[in-house]
DNA sequence: GTTATTTAAATCGCACGCGATTAAATCACA
DNA sequence: TGTGATTTAATCGCGTGCGATTTAAATAAC
């Protein structure tokens, strides 16, 4: 950022990386009781977005690969909340699923969103602007790399 | 964010996770060469900033406990970046020091971040809006929490 | 001066992220 | 049609983050 005497709080990527973990520590007394993890909980998002997705639709959607996902999802499945399944027209791929328990749980995802939001701050616009420069930025570094 | 049909490109928690891996992603092939990782790397951030610090300050600093840090920086010293040994004064205290080797490199840091600035962007004081966002950002959830 | 409390690291277990590799199915194409 | 290339998951190993607990040292209290 700046370039001499270079200072943690100088560096963009420690407020991302510092961020990211207090919104973990955040979601997890609130996921917890779900018996969901943070990224479990992402994985929902998408497939309440969209349901039955291939493990590679899923990586797209959340930037991660299958050394990523499948343990996790296997993860998932064991909990009861997704199910995973070859593909009929393609055996490489497999869907997933969600169970009627996966379902259920987008219900309780309303109050989860309020109580992060309650403790991001009261300027929603704000939130928002801060959210789309942050995924202009993603989108620069995916490219850079 | 918004409350209705809840997308991943609407969540703020989201646009911080993803952000964060990229930048992750970023780093690692720019840390490797030096045998570092990305979290390695902000310990000695800390370190070239304050050289002599106990566990429990590096903590503060990075926001992380013993529970991450000890087994990080016995790692750290592993590989002949840090030395630790018990305060004096204090015997439940641990020291962490620079060595030489961990000193050196510093001056690679400067070409790092460089790299690192020109894939975020090229407008820096755009940058430095959106690192202060999420500074305080991050303060808030700090104090919910 | 002994005991209770507090503080600082360390340990343990589990769930990610991801580089590297593998195995299997599909595709391209000669 | 067969064979090499590509695609898709899965596997493995390692380094975090962190809740929960433990150990030891220092401090407070009485």
């Amino acid at each position: 950022m700046i370039d001499r005497p270079l200072s943690l709080d100088d560096l963009l990527c420690f407020a991302l990386y510092s961020a990211n973990n207090a919104m973990g520590r955040l979601y997890r007394p609130l996921l917890a009781p779900h018996g969901l993890t943070y990224p479990q909980y992402l994985v929902l998002v998408a497939l309440w977005q969209r349901d039955g997705q291939k493990v590679t639709d899923l990586g797209a959607a959340l930037n991660l690969e299958s050394n990523t996902l499948t343990p996790l999802l296997k993860r998932m499945e064991q909990a009861g909340l997704v199910q995973r399944q070859r593909s009929q027209e393609d055996e490489r791929s497999v869907i997933v699923t969600l169970t009627s328990k996966g379902r259920e749980l987008e219900k309780a995802a309303v109050e989860i969103s309020r109580c992060i939001l309650e403790a991001a701050g009261e300027d929603v616009a704000e939130l928002i602007r801060l959210r789309d420069r942050i995924q202009t930025l993603t989108a620069r570094l995916q490219t850079a790399q």
